[in-house]
DNA sequence: TGCAAAACGTCTCGTAGAGC
DNA sequence: GCTCTACGAGACGTTTTGCA
């Protein structure tokens, strides 16, 4: 059971988002104190309020009457005040009312970690000690609670469903609580009034002296601790981050149950795997992954303490491939399925099948890129937007110039040849839009992909950074 | 049963710190 | 200075839930 918020909940968040559609710390602690809520769980209302507004059918303009749409209560005195909303999407300046200033949502943010001190455990969504106390009790009565007792933690102890969940499912992998949450501690957490004792899971009772700490969210300051302490804490180990990197490597974009499998296979929690591969995604696109070669290069075996063997030479791995914007219709994309032993091996590179070819013949045929078939190139040669422009500027320029245009061309990761063609030069921004595309298994995985991908084709679009390029580069 | 709200999972992006 | 890593923030699409 989800519980709603309540009606009085709805309308002061309503109220505040009425004002601002970015809620700034002290509206926030304000809502907080009114509400009950929780600092993320008020976010989270403005982030996906944001979201459907702008998705919602009539999104240009909203009204938000008194009580909000269905019930009546009570409201601000701004709620008959018509909102216009551009719905947009393009720049994330677009929610913000019209007598705010459009700030960039970049911009709102804080550039740094900006303290809380009245509100520190709600912030970090850190459990006070009767917190605790509560979901120790209930946990010692049974280790799986059922909906009712959830819901009844939920109210007891004010965290979301999520977080009591993830509470539980760290504490199971405790043995005991005693052993498991030193005194030290404890005491620690409970006179910081923070939620050490929340990361008391494998953290403390690991063997693995580096373990993270979980709960659900990877992000703990911890008060009382210096920042080196918490990224001691929260440092993965080699082996675990060899396990990591192995399995980028085979696929950036693993499925839940392949997140699952890391998570046992490395004994990190499901929420750190996650978030190191989005991150890695991201030094990846970015060109600042430098281990990557080397790990797909096969260069990395069982190493045992950061990335080694060769360097360079290998090619990228395919993982989401042709850049997959957030405006995309997300299916999830087909991604390996692997063993749980290839993630300690590392597998080499195979041979796989070349876009090139689907290229050539496009052009053969068509004698020039027609737009509207770009996202089937894109979907059949497993290459970006970007890169299938780029193969056909190239051949235009080749042509331009009297040269063989199908001599080398560069048909980006698709084939391998990027790397020793235009892959060498190229900035990362030309790599970003499909990481580690083709290769290996792409053999196989191209031709499920070809079909899957085909069928949300029809919904896909580039992501707006490759929007961005592209429109850069059509200039 | 359909709709809307809420929850959920995952994404990208920017930034700071640690280590070499 | 560079690379790697961790973290915070918000966006986005899907699923679940509650209610008329």
């Amino acid at each position: 059971m989800r519980p709603k918020k309540s009606k009085e909940q709805l309308a002061e968040l309503k109220a505040s988002y009425m004002k601002n559609h970015f809620a700034s710390d002290a509206e926030i602690a304000r809502l907080m104190k009114i509400t009950n809520l929780t600092k993320g769980e008020i976010k989270k209302w403005f982030s996906d309020t944001r979201y459907n507004q702008r998705n919602s059918k009539n999104s240009h303009v909203i009204i938000f009457h008194d009580g909000g749409p269905r019930e009546g209560s009570s409201f601000s005195s701004a709620a008959n005040t018509p909102i216009v909303i551009d719905s947009s999407d393009e720049t994330p300046t677009s929610p913000h009312p019209p007598h705010t200033p459009p700030v960039k949502e970049k911009e709102t943010r804080p550039k740094t970690w900006n303290p809380f001190p009245d509100f520190t455990l709600q912030k970090f969504k850190e459990k006070t000690p009767e917190q605790l106390v509560v979901l120790e009790e209930s946990f010692e009565r049974s280790s799986t609670p059922t909906d009712e007792e959830l819901s009844r933690l939920r109210t007891e102890t004010k965290l979301t469903r999520r977080e009591i969940d993830a509470w539980f499912s760290e504490r199971r992998k405790v043995p005991s609580a005693s052993s498991s949450f030193p005194d030290s501690e404890r005491g620690k957490a409970e006179t910081d009034g923070t939620e050490e004792a929340d990361s008391y899971s494998p953290s403390a009772s690991s063997s693995r002296k580096d373990a993270p700490t979980p709960q659900g969210s990877r992000n703990k300051r911890l008060p009382g601790y210096s920042k080196k302490d918490i990224r001691d804490k929260t440092k993965k180990t080699p082996e675990q981050l060899h396990i990591l990197k192995c399995a980028f490597v085979r696929t950036q974009w693993p499925t839940p149950e392949e997140y699952d499998q890391l998570s046992e296979e490395s004994g990190l929690p499901r929420p750190y795997i996650v978030s190191w591969f989005g991150d890695s995604r991201y030094s990846w696109k970015n060109g600042n992954l430098k281990w990557f070669f080397q790990y797909q290069s096969g260069g990395v075996e069982r190493q045992s303490g950061g990335s080694g063997g060769k360097p360079g030479g290998g090619r990228k791995r395919r993982g989401r491939n042709r850049g997959w914007g957030r405006s995309r219709s997300r299916k999830q994309p087909k991604r390996s399925s692997y063993s749980s032993a290839d993630y300690n091996k590392c597998p080499p590179s195979k041979k796989f099948k070349t876009g090139k070819d689907i290229l050539k013949d496009y052009y053969l045929k068509h004698h020039f890129l027609n737009e509207q078939d770009l996202d089937e190139l894109v979907t059949k040669t497993n290459m970006s937007y970007e890169q299938v422009r780029e193969w056909f500027a190239e051949v235009q320029k080749r042509l331009d110039m009297g040269a063989d245009p199908f001599q080398e061309l560069p048909t980006g990761r698709a084939d391998g040849d990027k790397r020793g063609e235009l892959g060498e030069t190229s900035t990362p921004s030309e790599e970003q839009t499909s990481p580690g595309m083709g290769d290996e298994d792409d053999d196989d995985d191209a031709e499920e992909d070809d079909g899957e991908d085909t069928d949300d084709s029809e919904v896909w679009e580039p992501s707006r950074s490759v929007k961005k390029s592209l429109s850069v580069s059509e200039d």
